[in-house]
DNA sequence: TCGGCAGTTCTACGTCCCGTAGACTTCCTG
DNA sequence: CAGGAAGTCTACGGGACGTAGAACTGCCGA
């Protein structure tokens, strides 16, 4: 997957804050501090496009835009991303867990302890 | 941190692989198939090292380089940057939890419950 | 039908990072 | 001092990305 710029990630961010699909007028009013072109906008939206990052759709007249992915689809992707580079990918995810605070900690084992029970796997058995 | 490219990328591979301290002549022949000048594999090292990603020692009078974090280290450094960017961290959390293999979650989980298990037993944080 | 505004597409430029490496400098060996 | 290996400085080209102007399209109103 390529990598996201630092304005292709504000303008994610805007989608993803939206939940819902925007016009690149609406993106625009959701980044003041920027104060760009409205064509600085669009080609951004259009490179996320070819990025498979955002779907355009047709909204009456105006083009919307809408994210093709929760944001933490997104941050799993690239936490994916990150893990698929290592050669030994259950050394890296050891490391990680060692490092989560204890909050993160539990929350993700109740998370993997889910998603084993729904694969049907019991953690006593394998 | 820095993003590192493709080259200096497979630069931190060799110095990974090798655990050990190396130097640039030593890179290049660990890098085959690129048939790099010296000066490329001294520029791409300098550069890792403006990173903070390799150090660089007197070894008599070559100076050698070595990876500052272990392969695992840098993999979980990739993946705390993903997740730092999160709005809600446990909610990325719990995706990544959802998509690892069944193997992989086995580990992490285990690897989490130590990490509990240690920060439970450390009354004061020691 | 024509004008105008809002939206859209095409094209382009500057910058920064990275791959790549030549020329010159420094240091060890004899 | 000569020779060679290692290191530093400097540079160039490509690609991604931030940025945006010019031109085209389509709806609405006069």
């Amino acid at each position: 997957m390529a990598r996201l710029g630092e304005l292709e990630r504000a303008v994610m961010e805007v989608l993803w804050d939206a939940g819902a699909p925007r016009t690149a007028r609406q993106v625009a009013d959701g980044l003041p501090a920027r104060d760009l072109a409205k064509t600085t906008v669009l080609t951004v939206l259009s490179r996320l496009e070819a990025k498979g990052r955002v779907v355009r759709c047709r909204d009456e007249w105006a083009h919307t835009y809408e994210a093709t992915a929760a944001r933490e689809d997104y941050i799993a992707e690239l936490m994916h991303e990150a893990l698929g580079d290592a050669g030994d990918r259950t050394a890296a995810l050891v490391r990680f867990a060692g490092q989560v605070s204890a909050e993160e900690a539990a929350a993700l084992a109740a998370a993997l302890g889910e998603a084993q029970r729904r694969a049907g796997v019991s953690p006593a058995g394998g």
